[in-house]
RNA sequence: GGGCGAAUAGCUCAGGGGUCCAGAGCGCCUGCCUUACAAGCAGGAAGUCGGGGGUUCGAAUCCCUCUUCGCCCACCA
């Protein structure tokens, strides 16, 4: 007897193991590309490759499980891709890390090639680990099917698109002022240059009249950053500012320097910020160049502080005594030596939004450089009309309105980044003199293509997003014309969080229209972010993490999942507690336990033929099993609209509520008479609690596939078939029954009522209290 | 500066014009080791649904406003 086999208390740790080796011996996630259904296609979004599981993902991906277990099981065939990306500047930094601390060396100490392969090596050593912890917590990928955006067959896929935009005009380098980290000493795009909340000063500096006869004498400039004052070309006032007409087309002296300066109009100047006169510093500041480039006449753009945020040793601009101090070092010296000479008109204290590096959290330092960008533009165009016309939706909807605003406002995008670890940049510059031309090939060109010159390779990599943009083909195979792509794209659900909207999800939709003629999904999941109990985001920096291994170990997969998912309805985020895991975990792991003994005492009471639901005789059926069957096929209908709908949680407290209230609460007292043989109907009463209970299990396969795996496997007739292949059920008309849930609510007033007594089932119907449950007094209350 | 979201029991949250809309889980109180389950069972206490206005026969639910939190976007230096 299978029965027996269950242990009284559910132990996760024991079945888990087993059963994902078997699911994946069996080669149940491997989707066929040839034959099956209309497919499902989830492409899950990359985890970083040095990434540990944190909750985020955990619950990222138990979403997607979900969604690609209930579409599996609805018969369609179900792909979720799976795979790691590079991520570059993190993963450089991880490892320059860890060189640094266990090896003492430097990025630069190893070189750039022997770097790249140290970065090979970590990743080959541990790139596997939060896949092999995404099997910890029972997602069904299809691990044939992993990818690697740096593996040789993606990185040719990522070269063919930079050469493809590239000779169609949509990719150019540019000289102009981008977002630069100093710590991590690469250029940076707008979406990985984060503004964060500072509180800085604003500081009004005295800049001298030259030629002062009069009694004015100086100008007074607000700036936040003084440092860049030698760096100025001229000050600019807006062309309707009656305060300063009479100073146009004088000059000023910067202070500190000999260095003279215009004063000019802008009508870019904000009237009321500050004492309404800007300083204008063409090589610091995006809005500065382009001031600069709209005054007339041609104008400088000196650079005075270095790739590391160093002041230059330039004599003719910067005092020497400044020379080499790092920017805040030489901001607070600067602010020192103005008061000294009386330049420093006053100071207020100025809290105001600064970009910072997405990877160090390092203040960008505007600067100017020569970079590729992507021409955005025209690639937004047919991603901004799918979801204007509703063929991409978002879930839940307001999403939509960010992906729209972002891509209306979308401007050029730096791809190239100065690291070493990524896709370098397919561009060679000749080193003919005068010949100037830049060949961009798929294939390592011999030769400058327009001159015959030797060439150098462009030092550069591009940005992780310009490959991790190309996935939901990419990873199939693009640019071949492979079975997997004619098949599986386009897919159809993206899950992800809201952060990454414009970094991913907006740029895939470009990519797939633009390379594949169709968008990679026609919807987009956008689930909460995961925040302890004070709401805070979970981090490694604060420590309020939660690890979802640590979790499974206590309380099992199943467990969190049911957690999670119950915890996490559309469009809120997921506050779990960090310091009580008990209690955060509880729900999932106390229903976990309910589902287990519910099974035990069923299948216990399930030896002996079962009659099988297309022979059953209604006529046999008492009121609580038309109640139950009834109550199953309304929870069959209800949690199906639920996963179509997204609402995962409620597909979660439905089928709880099923289990739980309705199975175990009420169906399983009332029929315990029969199953023992001290009343008539035992027959039946196994019947509808094998179909009731197989029921139960498929509605929630999708949510916690562990324990209900476990317990198909003790099923009479079903232990060679697994759960995670079933059907998923189909609510069936014959079997629902309004009227018998009507009346059982009478039976259960009067149940509840004598339940608190203690009902001995092993006495004979005669005896009164049990008798309440019997089918003469079901009769009586009618 | 612009936009979005949230405020419901001690905690985390469902619900989104009318009897089933005042709910769930956890916590709390009372009684139970009743042969599926003490990670349980049976009972119970607990909220003027953030404040103020309005629409309506009727408002947690719709509108306005205020307050408080959170998030996103943004070239006022």
């Amino acid at each position: 007897m299978p029965a027996t086999t269950l242990a009284p208390r559910f132990d996760p740790s024991a079945i888990e193991t087993s059963l994902y080796e078997r699911w994946l011996k069996a080669g149940v996630f491997t989707a066929d590309a040839r034959d099956g259904d209309a497919p499902y296609v989830i492409v899950i979004p990359p985890p970083n490759v040095t990434a540990v599981l944190h909750m985020g993902h955990g619950l990222n991906n138990t979403i997607q499980d979900v969604l690609i277990r209930f579409e599996r099981m609805r018969g369609r065939e179900a792909l979720w891709l799976p795979g790691t990306d590079h991520a570059g500047i993190a993963t450089q930094n991880v490892v320059e890390r860890l060189i640094a601390s266990e090896e003492g060396t430097q990025r630069r100490d190893l070189g750039r090639e022997r770097f790249v392969d140290r970065v090979w090596t970590y990743v080959r050593e541990t790139g596997n680990t939060i896949l092999e912890q995404l099997k910890a917590i029972g997602c069904s990928c299809d691990w044939s099917r992993t990818r690697f955006t740096l593996s040789e067959e993606y990185s040719r896929a990522v070269l063919t698109v930079f050469v493809d935009l590239f000779h169609q005009g949509l990719i150019y380098r540019g000289h102009r002022v981008i977002h630069w980290c100093p710590r991590c000493l690469t250029a940076l795009s707008d979406e990985e240059a984060e503004f964060r909340d500072r509180d800085d000063h604003l500081y009004y500096i005295r800049y001298p009249l030259v030629d002062a006869g009069d009694a004015e004498e100086s100008v007074v400039v607000a700036t936040t950053r003084p440092e860049t004052m030698f760096g100025d070309v001229a000050l600019v006032f807006h062309p309707d500012d009656d305060r300063y007409q009479h100073l146009l087309g004088r000059s000023v002296r910067i202070p500190l320097t000999d260095v003279l300066i215009p004063i000019a109009v802008s009508p870019r100047v904000e009237r009321e910020f500050g004492t309404a006169m800007l300083k204008v510093t063409p090589a610091h500041d995006a809005n500065d160049f382009e001031i600069a480039n709209e005054l007339e006449g041609e104008y400088e753009t000196p650079v005075i502080i270095d790739a590391e945020g160093k002041m230059v040793p330039d004599p003719a601009r910067v005092p020497s005594v400044i020379h080499g101090l790092e920017r805040y070092a030489a901001r607070k010296r600067i602010v020192e030596m103005l008061e000294s000479e009386h330049l420093l008109d006053k100071t207020e204290p100025y809290r105001h939004a600064v970009r910072h590096c997405y990877r160090c959290d390092t203040v960008v330092e505007p600067r100017l450089s020569d970079q590729w960008f992507v021409r955005m533009k025209p690639l937004a165009e047919p991603a901004l009309e799918a979801y204007q016309r509703g063929r991409l939706t978002f879930v839940p909807e307001r999403w939509g309105g960010v992906y729209e605003n972002w891509l209306t406002e979308i401007r050029d995008w730096n791809i190239s980044r100065q690291l070493w670890w990524g896709h370098r940049i397919p561009a060679w510059y000749c080193e003919n003199e005068g010949c100037g031309h830049i060949t961009v090939a798929l294939d390592t060109p011999t030769a400058c293509e327009r001159c015959d010159g030797s060439l150098r390779q462009d030092e550069d990599v591009l940005d992780t997003w310009f490959s991790s943009w190309l996935w939901p083909f990419a990873t199939m195979g693009w640019p071949a014309q492979t079975e997997d792509l004619a098949r599986f794209y386009p897919g159809h659900t993206l899950a992800t969080a809201a952060e990454i909207i414009f970094f991913w999800v907006a740029r895939m939709v470009m990519a797939g229209f633009h390379f594949m003629g169709k968008q990679p999904f026609d919807t987009v999941y956008i689930h909460g972010t995961v925040r302890d109990t004070l709401h805070r985001k979970m981090s490694k920096s604060l420590g309020n993490g939660i690890d979802p291994i640590e979790v499974v170990h206590r309380y099992g997969a199943d467990a969190l999942r049911f957690t999670v998912i119950a915890g996490a309805p559309v469009g809120t985020d997921v506050i779990l507690d960090p310091n009580d895991l008990e209690t955060t975990f509880s729900p999932g792991r106390n229903f976990a336990n309910k589902l287990w003994n519910v099974g035990r005492f069923i299948l216990s009471n399930l030896d002996g033929p079962i009659v099988p639901a297309d022979r059953w005789d209604p006529t046999q059926f008492e009121l609580a099993d038309r109640w139950i069957l009834s109550r199953a096929q309304r929870a069959i209908a209800d949690t199906t609209e639920a996963l179509e709908r997204f609402r995962l949680n409620d597909a979660a407290n439905i089928a709880y509520h099923f289990v739980w209230d309705d199975l175990a609460d009420w169906y399983v007292e009332q029929v315990k008479p029969r199953l023992y043989g001290t009343a008539a109907g035992g027959e039946v009463a196994r019947a509808v609690l094998s179909n009731v209970f197989e029921t139960a299990l498929r509605l929630l396969h999708p949510i916690m596939p562990f324990i209900t795996e476990e317990l198909w496997q003790h099923l009479p007739g079903a232990r060679e078939a697994m759960l995670v292949t079933a059907q998923w059920p189909s609510p069936r008309a014959d079997l629902t029954d309004e009227e018998a849930e009507d009346r059982f609510a009478r039976v259960q007033a009067l149940v509840s009522a004598v339940r608190s007594v203690r009902a001995d089932y092993s006495v004979p119907p005669a005896t009164a209290v049990p008798a309440v449950v019997q089918p003469s007094s079901r009769e009586a209350l009618e």
